[in-house]
DNA sequence: AAAAGGATCACCT
DNA sequence: GGTGATCCTTTTT
């Protein structure tokens, strides 16, 4: 069981974002502790991808996506959500959202939290979907630029389990259909017949 | 100072 | 699978 290092992150986004499947995502707040296995993300990678932010350029809310690797890319999405995002690239721009993850530790925190929540309800599937993960994982925009290679807060483990590529789906990016050419790009994975995936 | 834009969620059919 | 609710940050003037 070992934190993931800074080279993991530095690598092309899609590996990372295919890789960070199977590891185990840890929030160790004031409040508490919550583990989860990641099994969905999205790869944002370049400024040639009109999804990914940093198409329209640096300013002081993408910085961090052409930045060091490793750390966390954290917004607001619909006034209402923070979404995690982690920084991976091997020249220059992307990062990595992750979507879904299943709680395996710290199950009443997480009820807590999304009961504590405007938007949200808690359910049995508390973090499938980007939204949900963040309120359950307790990551809001204190966290921006947060390094997850080296945070004791924040961090991501590899517990020695490993995706097969038959158990690997790949498909479009969730609600990107504004991003041109680039919104049909198969840069969405998730663990096959997994139920705690956003969706189908 | 003002405007616009959403990398969603819950609920309905 | 589709729709409406919702409102804060970023960006632009």
């Amino acid at each position: 069981m070992t934190k993931l290092s800074k080279q993991f992150f530095y690598r092309d986004t899609v590996i990372v974002a295919q890789e960070l499947l199977g590891k185990y995502f840890v929030s160790n707040l004031k409040d508490g502790k919550v583990v989860g296995k990641i099994v969905e993300t999205e790869a944002y990678k370049g400024i040639d991808d009109l999804a990914c932010h940093a198409s329209k350029g640096k300013t002081n809310r993408t910085e961090a996506l052409f930045g060091e690797t490793g750390r966390l890319y954290i917004y607001l999405n619909y006034g209402i959500f923070w979404l995690t995002n982690i920084v991976a690239h091997r020249d220059g721009v992307g990062a990595v959202l992750i979507r879904a993850a299943e709680i395996t530790e710290g199950f009443d925190l997480v009820n807590n939290r999304l009961s504590n929540h405007r938007f949200v309800k808690p359910n049995d599937k508390p973090a499938s979907g980007p939204g949900k993960f963040s309120v359950a994982f307790g990551i809001n925009k204190d966290f921006h630029k947060e390094d997850v290679t080296e945070s004791c807060k924040i961090y991501i483990e590899d517990r020695g389990v490993t995706i097969s590529k038959f158990d690997l789906v790949e498909s479009k990016r969730i609600g990107v259909d504004y991003a041109g050419h680039c919104k049909d790009f198969l840069w969405r994975y998730y663990i096959k017949n997994n139920t705690y995936i956003s969706k189908k």
